[in-house]
RNA sequence: GUCGGGAUGGCGGAAUGGUAGACGCAGUAGACUCAAAAUCUACCGGCCGCAAGGCUGUGAGGGUUCAAGUCCCUCUCCCGACACCA
């Protein structure tokens, strides 16, 4: 037998798959598997190892698939269009068409070089007329539903790429694919109105079963929908009294409309906050208002505000700013107070309703700018804790109190006055009752001094309150209900009078060092929130029960919502995240939007007949960065006929996103040759939706929501026949360097496929990838290891010589045992522990050293999706005349699956003692038995008494004694 | 900060609540060889022991259980997504 080789090999049998078309299918050829991954972006550097996973793994799955008789698809493709090919391009001076097309050249050579089984007669390129001439139908299909629209505002800008950016584009506010910091611009842009869409597409995950979770909340995080009220904030104009009078179409004077989630807290609103994009600021700093007194000052920080960019405006250790609005204010619906307006941009324009309402004592943002700009807190919701080492009591009167902790620190000595009770477990703090008319700022300096003796205090803060705490209070026979305040108070002097004997009778006092409060025991229900607040002063944002809210005093948060709602005559709302996609780049090397601009029509879709609206062949493709797109300044292409009154007219020149193309791709693999439609329906009854689909994490919230939406969309049109597009996402983990780092050019870590493919073989490389880890886990390429499956190749190369009439039973069960494993693996893609489990039956095979042609023959089928090449040869070897994917998947025999004796290990108090080796299956009684004979077992039982014996069938015996 | 995921030998990683470390790499020893490589065979978490064996061990600390890497609580660290969304 020749030695194993596989550059002879690899190239032999690729050449031949590609000849005989051996993995392209036919459409209604049986039952059928749609196998899709994220077809790739052909860069000038060439596919890369991340590449690799998924298309190996979809390649190993789709081979099972085939073999187990399915009619199953593996379609690939290419997703040309997008700034990565023209910067390129840009850069090395040649036409992006050039460069495409030699990337997609060399891309495709690395594909088949790796032994992928692509269907390639469904090959599609986005930047190929013939498939975006489908991709602009698309969009004229939004276009005619309105659900894309034109816009002049403010986007993200990419300096760089000098384009605008859609928010999901946007990472820590930097641009996705060059990394510069993203710029605000205002300019003329198209959107998709993926908005309408938010609620769909928030409702389709859950018809999404298969998908895995992480997946799902990314997405529903990113769609981010949140219910809540709009409510009116009328305002009282004090500079300006005249607009007092003013009254709107409706009837109503001028007033803000906020948006809040926690309408439960209206009470506790003491000021206002609007955008600085809000209109009425706007309006009130315009040329012809003059309601502000402090106009000069506002505008000063509108302007301030403008100049930031997004990161500085959001960075988390930056403090909020703001100004008052001085000269008007807003009255508070639910009591008529009169609270202060502020502009401040820690407040969104583009999210609610710009403006709202805010409750420092129970939000951490507006907490922290009341603190700073000493705006009034004021509690309205009291947090709930139940003593649960002192509950109420079934049948007891409930009575009601309000108290205090009063909290006595030492500054000297940085410890604490605390009460050690002599009839009770437990450690307290000084408590009493607040009494009528008393403040608990009164009540804790006044139960002090009562309690300790302690004469010379000062209040420092009101560490939390009120807490609502629920208790039995034993020396009163009550259950209690307690609105309690913490107060701590600091003492200034040591002088301490007497105390009454019967004080000093139920506690001791006891000073504990700051450093072991944690470790005290007290029996204060809220010591978690006390705690807390003694590190750091915090609002309550917790819900509750409602405090200081009049007649809504005592309901809970969930109760209180829709009360004080209708009370204040507000509007349930629910607002999302998700903004609308902004479909326009200013770029060249993109999908011209097939509409036209008519002085005298309008905005005119081009018409069917005359789609693709071709790119123009140009010698300048540069971005203009003035906002408009190169495409611009080429006037014959420019210059049109509008198709409507055929008068002179201008075409659109925003080009559409990296997205566009793949926004409904899997689409035309069910169809790819269709000329008379973007993909029959009929194709797509028999192919969808797709079974598997793998990709990355990142993109699932853009290419992965945006293919959700077109699809939805398309569904509701009636053009496709599923709503969702994908029965389960498989993701990956990415590949790393060596170093464990992210691979990337300045790192110097970057590993390609094609250099570890020309030393070990496509077929070595292919296993050691599913070999790795986990298909999604992060892992570190490390060639350290590849030696490890290239052997397992040459082993099992040199099984030809193995065969033989006759094998061992051994050899026999573990390869069915394999069959049985291998086929659960690559069904929940655990591709690691399919391999080891075929480097087990190899070493299994080795220890007798023969093996019959039928088995070998059965093992060759199930490493042929892993190692397509070197499994062809042998099987050509073993005088086989067809391709081994013509074969069929090998079933397991149950019965060989089960020995007749099983190992049992004996414990003895759960730890091992013994191990036994008796017949499957017998009764547990009989089991029982033999472990108890066992000498060892006997040895460690001795003269105990046996308290119990748990027998785990054909596994374990545990003896407790 | 919030939401996801994770932490197991020297390394990559296995383990339906039931023998922790499968499989592979690296390492050690032996066979073959004049020798080396390759290959084959055996060993290979730590501590104690000549051995039999014992103890210990899955990020830290508690808990549930006859039995915990696996379940529950608290915490630390790492990775990813989002991030002033009211």
């Amino acid at each position: 037998m020749k030695n194993y080789d596989p550059k002879k090999i690899e190239k032999a049998w690729q050449a031949e798959w590609l000849k005989k078309k051996t993995f392209e299918v036919k459409n209604n050829n049986g039952k059928k598997k749609l196998v899709l991954v994220e077809f790739p972006f052909p860069s000038g550097a060439g596919l890369h190892m991340g590449h690799m996973r998924p298309f190996i793994a979809g390649d190993v799955t789709t081979k099972y698939f085939k073999l187990r008789g399915f009619n199953a698809m593996y379609p690939i493709g290419w997703d040309a269009f997008g700034l990565p090919a023209e910067n390129f391009a840009i850069k090395n001076k040649v036409h992006p068409k050039v460069s495409t097309a030699k990337n997609i050249a060399n891309a495709k050579k690395q594909l088949l070089s790796w032994g992928t089984g692509y269907d390639w007669s469904r090959e599609i390129n986005t930047t190929d007329p013939e498939y975006y001439k489908w991709t602009q139908k698309l969009f004229l299909e939004f276009y005619k539903t309105g659900l894309a629209y034109e816009k002049f505002g403010e986007v993200n800008w990419c300096p760089k790429d000098k384009t605008g950016l859609a928010n999901e584009e946007v990472i820590d506010g930097k641009c996705e694919r060059c990394g510069t910091t993203v710029e605000k611009k205002n300019l003329r842009q198209w959107y998709l109105k993926i908005t309408d869409y938010a609620e769909k597409l928030l409702e389709g995950l859950t018809d999404l079963p298969e998908w895995p979770e992480p997946v799902k909340i990314q997405q529903e995080n990113w769609i981010g929908k949140s219910e809540g009220a709009e409510i009116d904030f009328d305002l009282r104009f004090i500079k300006d009294p005249s607009a007092n009078l003013n009254k709107g179409p409706d009837g109503k004077g001028a007033h803000i409309k906020a948006f809040t989630t926690r309408a439960d807290t209206l009470f506790g609103v003491t000021y206002l906050v609007l955008a600085p994009e809000h209109l009425w600021v706007t309006l009130a700093t315009d040329n012809n208002h003059d309601v502000l007194e402090n106009k000069e000052e506002v505008k000063a920080y509108l302007e301030k505000v403008k100049a930031k960019t997004d990161i500085e405006r959001s960075a988390l250790d930056k403090e909020k700013t703001g100004v008052e609005l001085k000269g008007v204010k807003a009255i508070n619906p639910a009591n008529g107070e009169e609270i202060p307006m502020f502009v401040a941009d820690y407040v969104l324009g583009g999210y609610g309703t710009g403006a709202i309402m805010a409750v420092p004592a129970h939000d951490e943002r507006d907490f922290e700018f009341a603190k700073k700009y000493h705006l009034e807190i004021k509690n309205v919701i009291a947090p709930k804790r139940v003593d649960n080492g002192n509950p109420h009591r079934v049948g007891k009167e409930i009575t009601f109190r309000k108290g205090v902790i009063a909290i006595l620190r030492d500054p000297k000595a940085d410890s604490y006055l605390t009460l050690k009770w002599k009839q009770q477990p437990w450690t307290t703090f000084v408590t009493g009752g607040i009494e009528e008319g008393e403040t608990p700022e009164e009540a804790a300096l006044r139960e002090i001094k009562e309690e300790t003796g302690f004469q010379d205090l000062k209040f420092v803060r009101t560490i939390v309150g009120p807490v609502e705490s629920h208790f039995f209070a034993a020396h009163k026979d009550v259950n209690r209900v307690a609105h309690t305040w913490t107060m701590l108070c600091e003492l200034t002097s040591p002088l301490q009078n007497e105390i009454t004997a019967e004080e000093e009778e139920k506690h001791s006092l006891i000073w504990v060092p700051a450093q072991d409060l944690k470790k005290t025991f007290f029996n204060h229900a809220e010591m978690d929130l006390i705690f807390e607040r003694f590190e750091k002063d915090k609002p309550i944002t917790e819900e509750g029960l409602l405090v200081n809210s009049d007649k809504f005093n005592g309901l809970t948060t969930t109760e209180a919502k829709n009360k004080i709602v209708e009370f204040v005559n507000g509007k349930t709302v629910t607002k999302y995240k998700l903004r609308d996609w902004v479909f326009s780049r200013q770029r060249y090397w993109g999908e011209p939007i097939p509409l036209v601009h008519c002085p005298k029509c309008g905005i005119v879709p081009v018409a069917d007949k005359d789609l693709p609206v071709k790119l123009p062949e140009v010698k300048n493709y540069e971005p203009t960065g003035t906002g408009e797109s190169p495409l611009a300044a080429i006037d014959k292409w420019v210059n049109v006929k509008c198709p409507k009154c055929k008068g002179k007219a201008k075409r659109e020149t925003n080009t559409m996103p990296q997205w566009a193309g793949s926004s409904w791709y899997w689409l035309r693999y069910m169809d790819a040759k269709n000329k008379k439609e973007v993909s029959s329906l009929k194709a797509q009854k028999y192919w969808s939706p797709v079974d598997l689909y793998f990709g990355g994490m990142e993109h699932t919230t853009l290419h992965l929501l945006y293919s959700r939406f077109w699809n939805l969309f398309l569904y509701d049109r009636k053009l496709v026949s599923v709503k969702e597009p994908y029965k389960k996402r498989v993701p990956h983990g990415i590949i790393l360097g060596p170093d464990g780092e992210k691979m990337s050019k300045s790192r110097g870590n970057v590993v390609n496929p094609d250099d570890v493919i020309k030393i070990y073989g496509a077929d070595t490389t292919r296993l050691y990838m599913m070999f790795l880890g986990p298909h999604g886990a992060q892992v570190a390429w490390n060639d350290k290891g590849i030696v490890g499956t290239r052997r397992f190749l040459e082993r099992v190369w040199a099984m030809q010589d193995f065969i033989s009439k006759k094998e061992n039973e051994e050899v026999t069960v573990t390869l069915h045992k394999t069959i049985k494993k291998v086929g659960e693996d690559i069904e929940t893609f655990s591709f690691n522990t399919a391999v080891s489990t075929m480097m087990i039956f190899v070493n299994t095979v080795y220890e007798s050293k023969s093996i019959t042609k039928k088995s070998y023959e059965s093992f060759l089928v199930l490493l042929s999706v892993f190692a397509p090449h070197m499994t062809e040869e042998i099987w050509k070897n073993l005088g086989n005349k067809q391709t081994i994917f013509k074969g069929k998947w090998p079933t397991y025999k149950e019965e060989y699956l089960k020995s007749e004796k099983v190992t049992v290990v004996v414990q003895v108090n759960g730890k091992i003692k013994a191990e036994l080796s008796i017949d499957r299956d017998i009764d547990d009684e009989a089991a029982k038995d033999l472990a108890l004979e066992n000498p060892k077992v006997a040895e460690f039982v001795g003269k105990s008494q046996i308290k119990r014996v748990i027998v785990v069938k054909n596994r374990l015996i545990n003896i407790v004694i």
